[in-house]
Parts: C-alpha cells; sequence; structure tokens
DNA sequence: CTGCGACCTCGACCTAACTGGAGGTCAAGC
DNA sequence: GCTTGACCTCCAGTTAGGTCGAGGTCGCAG
C-alpha cells in the first residue's frame, strides 16, 4: 500500500549519516553494510544501515580497522540468528579490546593531567623527563597491538 | 670517564621499545623523535625515547595521527622552555580530545555489554535493531572528526 | 519524448604509515 | 688489512581507507 517507506537512496543515506557516498560503496564492496537494489539496478538501503554506519564511524574513530568493524558485523542481523554461543563469544572479544583501549586512553590522559597539574615547567621531573615508573603490566586484557610497554610516556 | 651510557643505537631502541629501525628513521623523518649523530654519522638516542616511543604508539592505538603526536610533542623538551601558556593550552586541547575519545569508546562497550546482558538474540529489541535513543549530543568536548551522530549504533 | 539530476561501474589516483632492497660506510675482531 | 654485522641513504612498493572522473543508465517533471 504505501510505498516502503523503509527504503533510503544512497544520497539520503549520505546526507543522514555524514558519511559519503562514495565511501557507502566502499563499505558495502568490504561486506560493512549491504543494500537490495531496485530494478533499475539502484541501491536502496534499510533504516538500520544509519546505526550500523554510526558504529563504524565510532569504531574507527577510536582506532579499529574496518576489518575488525565488518568481523563483529558480522556476526549480527544480517547472517541471521547468530548462535548464543557466537554472539557470547565475539561480545567477550571486543569487550576486552575496549577494555583495553579505553584503559590506554585513560592512562595517557590521567597522565597529561597529572603533569599540567604538577606545574613542572621545568619539565625536570615531569613524567615526560623522568624515567622509570614502568606503568601496570596491562593487566589480563587483550595487548592485541603492543603498546606502552616502556616506561610511561 | 664512562662512556656516556645514555646514548643507544637505532638497534638498542628498535630492541626495547618493540619499534622497528624503519619505523624509527620514518619517525624521525617526520619530526616525531630525534636524535644526535656520532662522528660517523650513525643516530645516537637518549634513553628518554623510550618513553616518547611509548607516548607515541599509545596515542596511535587509540586513533590519533602522527601529526596529532607530533604537534603535541614539538611543544615538549626537544623545542626548548615551551611558556606556560603554551603548555597549557595544547594539553587542554588534548584533553578534550581524549575525554571525548574515552567517552566515545566507553559507550561503545557499554552497548555491547547492555546487549548481551539483555539477552536479546532475537535481536529484536536490541539496541542494533531499535532505532531512536539519540546518544547525547556529544557535549562540548572536542567533536573533530565527526562521529556517531545519527542513533546511537 | 526530452531533460537533467541522481544513480551505476570501473579503474586510476590519493594520503598515511610504513616496509624492503640496493648499494655503500663504519668499526670491532681476527 | 679483511671480514662481518650493524649502520647509512635513497627510493620503490605495500596496505588501509578512501576519493575522483569518465562514460553510461534511471526515473521523474514538463
Amino acid at each position: 500500500m504505501s510505498k516502503l517507506p523503509e527504503m533510503l537512496t544512497i544520497g539520503q543515506v549520505a546526507e543522514r549519516s555524514g558519511v559519503p557516498h562514495t565511501a557507502l560503496r566502499f563499505y558495502e564492496d568490504r561486506g560493512l553494510i549491504s543494500s537490495v537494489r531496485t530494478t533499475g539496478n539502484q541501491r536502496r538501503y534499510a533504516r538500520s544501515v544509519l546505526r550500523r554506519l554510526a558504529f563504524i564511524r565510532t569504531a574507527q574513530r577510536v582506532g579499529l580497522s574496518l576489518e575488525d568493524v565488518r568481523d563483529a558485523l558480522a556476526t549480527l542481523p544480517d547472517s541471521r540468528t547468530p548462535t548464543k554461543t557466537d554472539w557470547a563469544k565475539l561480545s567477550r572479544e571486543w569487550q576486552s579490546e575496549l577494555d583495553a583501549r579505553i584503559d590506554a586512553l585513560t592512562r595517557l590522559r590521567d597522565r597529561l593531567t597529572g603533569c599540567i597539574g604538577c606545574g613542572c615547567l621545568s619539565l625536570r621531573s615531569c613524567f615526560l623527563q623522568n624515567s622509570d615508573d614502568a606503568m601496570a603490566p596491562l593487566g589480563p586484557g587483550a595487548p592485541r597491538l603492543k603498546a606502552a610497554t616502556e616506561g610511561g610516556i
């Protein structure tokens, strides 16, 4: 009856999400999003793609690769009813990765704060000059990317 | 008297920091680290470079570009006594950027947690399926990278 | 039916962040 | 003095994550 208000053109998605249409095709190519085609071969997107896109951009912003994101999204709705186990496993993996990143970021921030706060403008005792303080050995989180293993900063 | 135990060769720095020597030269090229040369034109690094490297890798891991990092490091020791104002200004900028990223990451994590916790395996009421919840409009932090503006995920 | 604007594909190009190899030098041990 | 391994420069190539343009189609308004 109605004209399926669910479906969006690529232009609409680009405008609403802020993601260029070129990037949308690119993401589709890489399997991060999907679309259906009209009889005339044009893409049509479900509204849910907007949420996927927001997710993608957020994840990217904090340093996750499109591949990581794709792998995560691959287990979601589009690939039909993932098992509880799949879901739980993937989510746990992401959790520790995210935790590790949050941790790293927070540490980075707090160190800057500490330095500013201490008034050490000569930087003689600043964390940037000051040597060993060996930040906690990263804990049990997934240290996948090997960073910050030597000294605090 | 002693043979200046402070100075490290590129190989030593590479080994201790886990950063390949190729990358070390690359970073120097880009102005992120510096070295002095021996009479034979070989690089020698101060131990402090190890902290800089840890900083660089950590910052990179959380999605900051080398350029951002270089700009931040540029105001530090190597460029001689930055003014209190410079210091404070730059640090504040970094602070809000870092805060914004920590925020984004935390939100991402908590959403995953919520989803797992809710047991919505059909995903019918899952945040990934469920539309408007419009995350708080990003606050006053620096939304430099424009992400996650549409819906929660 | 004719515009024309939004869409299509495909391949070339771009930046960031590196890596690797060729060809040469330096310095310590034999 | 010769070898060997660590170092040097320069430059080409790689991967990720896109952008751009050419040349063609779709679909709606007039």
